[in-house]
DNA sequence: GGCTACCATCGAATCGATTCGATCGAAACG
DNA sequence: CGTTTCGATCGAATCGATTCGATGGTAGCC
């Protein structure tokens, strides 16, 4: 048998492989990917073959190029440390990178420039909330990248996969009105697609409620909020905030100023994501993180496939808490 | 000028382009990628014949293969919803993500299985603390993928990056001691290289130390094993924790049973994490975490330059906080 | 004017697989 | 026994760029 040379710095390809085991590339390429039938006599050359070469399987970057897919699916985060830094982030991308995961397929965290748009990605997810341009979008849709937005701007060309937020702000006001509260304040997320709805379900209710202020959710900021709000005197006796994580900042800002929780402010938020270090359990509106991610890793999926997806908007649940009372007479 | 008939669903390449434009292909390609220098005008009329063509800039899968990489780094950071809930990963990932979004670099998120293995990256940073064996090690190893290691096992071919656990540990133990505490307990993590690094710091000081148990940094795990040792008699003054979270566990654990920290008990944590639910400042070891994601980032570039990499230890700070007093005598 | 340098451009090789259609035997069938 | 069918294998085309070495023309230099 003759052949060419071995360089042994070279890393083995599929074609040494073939060569060694007296096969053709196509048979070797079969013997890997299992795409068609091939004989187990030959399967098993091939194999041994690669083992004493010491090949490691086919090169992901050549199958890449021939099958036209990267095998990855970028999402859109924003900053790594906001992003995370809300809690409610974690159980939905948890489902989403499980669900693709299972379809052998990696999760690539994008910032939010443009810099990322330029790698190889099959799809991308967006959840950035509260932010209604993107930088990288114009690039992605050009190049016909599916793209699924979670909460998010309606973009055209996008999936879009939501949550009742109007439904559940209404039916937490509702639930407020039902415990005799008349006088409420709210706190707001940027202005944003969630925002809007949930403050349009928060009005059918309680058509005047009283703006506390604007912050994204975190517990230091919305504290600083609250802090200034409740250092004039007021008449509301419940707040409606719209992540646990504000809530969490009012119920600690109240009970600084010597308030009761829920006796003299009631408190609700928005999320239903675990407060271990607040002892009080929440009245809250609770979120099915899980289905949220599977239902948009699993759009991302289908628009791979070229598939046409519908839009989902997922169903949400009050929870009461401890944290909402009947108003004092 | 003559050509083959287009088929209007194709997406056009960049021979297209450069037929349009009347170039080589060659040349085309150094338009867009400005590798070798072009006269101003052929730019321009390859820009322009991409622009009326559709073409949305080189493949970036055909690039990748001609150039052996894919611009991606994988980080193992286990499950995320455990990764993510110890919020010292945060500000390190943050600064990871940051320096490769720097060079184009994308980050993908691996979990524990070695699902992820068989896809094309550069590189691959390993933090999954707290556990010593991997199933996609032997793979990514035979594939020759640079591999850096963050307070990691001491894996062969691997780049370290650590922190000085023993000596953080030994300079809290010490202020303790300082502080006149003589018996102390300590809440471990899962056996591990940090841990053992840091038990061997606090017993340079505290030789016997009580174990009051194991668990990861995980607020409510932490609050059990608190809750179990406290509900014993103990003549302990002192707990030292390995991360903030079971340090803020302890405390308020400790408050539920009517102790006063620090008067009654003085309680250490690590990492330096802010923790705006608590109302006191721990005393801690301040972990470098923005240097320790920068020197891990820098490390996996320059293994996959194909450079020699030095391990990296970062020093640490005690920071003195409001947790920790003079024992009462 | 002849020589060297250099810049822009081009043709061809290359990256490492997957996959379509063809071929060749052997088994199944009537 | 001739024909059909099926499974295993192979050759060749293809995915879409990057890059090496060569070429030709122009400018600089003595």
């Amino acid at each position: 048998m003759s052949g060419p040379i071995r360089q042994p710095s070279r890393t083995p390809t599929l074609a040494d492989v073939a060569a060694a085991a007296g096969v053709s590339l196509s048979t070797a390429s079969l013997a890997f990917s299992g795409n068609k039938p091939v004989s187990e006599a030959t399967r098993g050359r091939v194999l041994s073959a690669a083992g004493s070469l010491g090949y490691t399987g086919p090169n992901p970057l050549a199958r890449n190029l021939r099958q036209g897919r990267s095998g990855v699916v970028g999402i859109a985060v924003g900053p790594l440390s906001t992003a995370f830094r809300d809690p409610a982030a974690l159980p939905m991308m948890d489902a989403v990178s499980q669900v693709l995961e299972d379809e052998g397929l990696g999760l690539l965290l994008m910032g939010d420039s443009a810099e990322h748009a330029r790698l190889p990605l099959d799809a991308v997810i967006y959840q950035i909330c509260g932010q209604e341009t993107w930088a990288a979008y114009d690039d992605l849709v050009a190049r016909g990248v599916p793209l699924v937005v979670v909460e998010g701007p309606a973009w055209p060309g996008a999936t879009f996969i939501d949550i009742d937020h109007r439904r559940g702000a209404a039916e937490v006001a509702t639930h407020l009105h039902d415990l005799g509260h008349r006088r409420v304040a709210t706190l707001t997320l940027q202005e944003s697609h969630p925002q809007r709805e949930r403050e349009a379900g928060l009005r059918e209710v309680f058509p005047d409620a009283v703006r506390i202020g604007r912050c994204v959710s975190d517990l230091t900021a919305a504290q600083e909020l609250t802090s200034a709000f409740l250092s004039e005197p007021t008449d509301v006796t419940a707040v409606v905030c719209q992540s646990d994580v504000q809530a969490a900042a009012v119920v600690i800002e109240a009970r600084r100023r010597g308030l009761t929780v829920p006796d003299d402010l009631s408190v609700a938020g928005f999320d239903g994501v675990p407060t271990p270090w607040l002892d009080l359990e929440l009245t809250t509106v609770v979120q099915p993180f899980a289905e949220k991610g599977r239902a948009t890793a699993t759009a991302a999926l289908h628009r791979i496939e070229g598939e046409a997806v519908d839009d989902v908007v997922l169903p949400v649940t009050l929870h009461v808490g401890a944290s909402t009372g009947r108003v004092s007479t």
